[in-house]
DNA sequence: TCAAAAGTGTTCTTATTACACCCATGG
DNA sequence: CCATGGGTGTAATAAGAACACTTTTGA
């Protein structure tokens, strides 16, 4: 029989990309560390995971901690040991994402949150750590995801316009698409409930309010159904020489 | 400053589930447990991580003295937690799969290889600890990867037919495809380099030999390329109400 | 001459793309 | 009455799916 004992040990934490959705733009939450190593640098919330716990509970507490948010979509995207990616000393990360609508996040709600903040992804070009290429991996796994699974939808309010969501998709794939075309695509999947209220307020026609149909997507899904939105391209969303055979 | 001596340490593996691709089937390699805990059960290779090595060399390292095979392709797919996941304490493993051509696997090359076997993945119900979950992890992460990048080709021997390479996908994406789109799709990407070889020995007409064209492809790929392998189905593979929209 | 796998085109159907104007509201 | 974003359909093109017979070889 082995002895575990023998072998090397090493802590290891959960780091986890929280994505948010606000203004048209793709977020994510970000701390201001208060201590060194990198003081005063934005990081990825994160944090040690203990004895007991498993590596999933430990993502949701990191964020439960920092939002008080529970019941969360949430991913495992990758592991991450590089044996000097940590200046005091070996310690493994798994890199989890998560969506949360930031409607239901506030801010003020936790002392760990104090230095706490929203970024636009596409301003980022660094982080604590090697936190800026976890970060890159979470958002390229979402990328992907986005187009085979309806998990968009966990970052937009329970109402919501098909503006609001194309500009989602738009914002994900950083790409644009065509109005009409997503229009059409989107709702042929029959997985939006259309509401039948409007927006209020607008300086513009108001838009129908839509739910997403998360009992018929499960139905559906029971019946072999697969998500799968790759079309509605726009024209100037073309890049080079798209050979798709 | 914080001190990493304070926090949970814990002992952790990487496991490799190596695939290969023999007669049709696509096989993993698996090895018989010498000792306790789950002795005499067949088990994914793996080992802990040493104190100086990266996740991904140690999983290289696993592969290396199992098959004397470097230079592979090598993906990690998922780390799995569960704090009672090894009945001797809590070890946390990081999962890999590699892509191996079994010719150039010799299976007496290495001691520790005398109570290793290629098994079908069709056929396997249960592995030790939580191997079986690892491995259909990894098995799932394949058939998605090989839709997207010409990974197929690292199972192969350098020459292969047509037909080779399409039971190959077969195997992988657990269906049927029709042998003119596949053929018409496949030959469309330009990606195969015709040898103008024929098989040999063979008791019906031989077939043509082709050759992955690894520069062809990465030159694409810098063009902005996307390997997408997706028709080409089978009548007789159609699943229930397959809606992809 | 038989068995076994190689090789080959066309038609139908479905999905994707491109594209421009009128509508409803608040200020 | 103007600015802003909401809402809508059609035609052209491209991709996917279905389908059956002839060829070449070794035994």
């Amino acid at each position: 029989m082995i002895e575990l004992d023998k072998f090397f040990k090493s802590p290891f934490t959960v780091d986890n990309v929280i994505f948010g959705f606000d203004e048209g733009d793709l977020k994510v939450l970000l701390i201001k560390r208060g201590e060194e190593p990198f003081k005063d640098e934005w990081a990825l919330p994160g944090y040690f995971v203990n004895e007991n716990e498993d590596l999933d509970s430990a993502a949701k507490r990191v964020l439960a901690e920092l939002t008080g948010i529970k019941n969360v979509y949430l991913e495992q995207v990758n592991t991450f040991g590089a044996v000097d990616r940590h200046p005091l000393g070996r310690v493994i990360t798994v890199a989890y994402y998560s969506l949360i609508k930031i409607s239901d996040y506030n801010l003020h709600a936790s002392s760990i949150a104090i230095n706490a903040k929203w970024h636009s992804i596409a301003k980022l070009k660094y982080l604590a750590f090697d936190h800026f290429k976890i970060l890159m991996a979470c958002f390229q796994r979402l990328k992907n995801r986005v187009r085979e699974r309806p998990v968009g939808f966990e970052l937009l309010p329970p109402k919501f316009t098909l503006t609001q969501l194309q500009h989602l998709y738009e914002a994900i794939l950083e790409t644009n698409l065509d109005k009409r075309n997503f229009r059409k695509k989107i709702l042929s999947m029959n997985l939006l409930l259309d509401l039948n209220e409007m927006q209020e307020g607008v300086a513009h026609r108001p838009a129908r309010l839509y739910q997403f149909d998360k009992m018929k997507y499960e139905q559906f899904l029971a019946e072999g159904y697969v998500f799968d939105l790759s079309g509605s391209k726009n024209k100037s969303s073309k890049k080079k020489s798209k050979k798709s055979v």
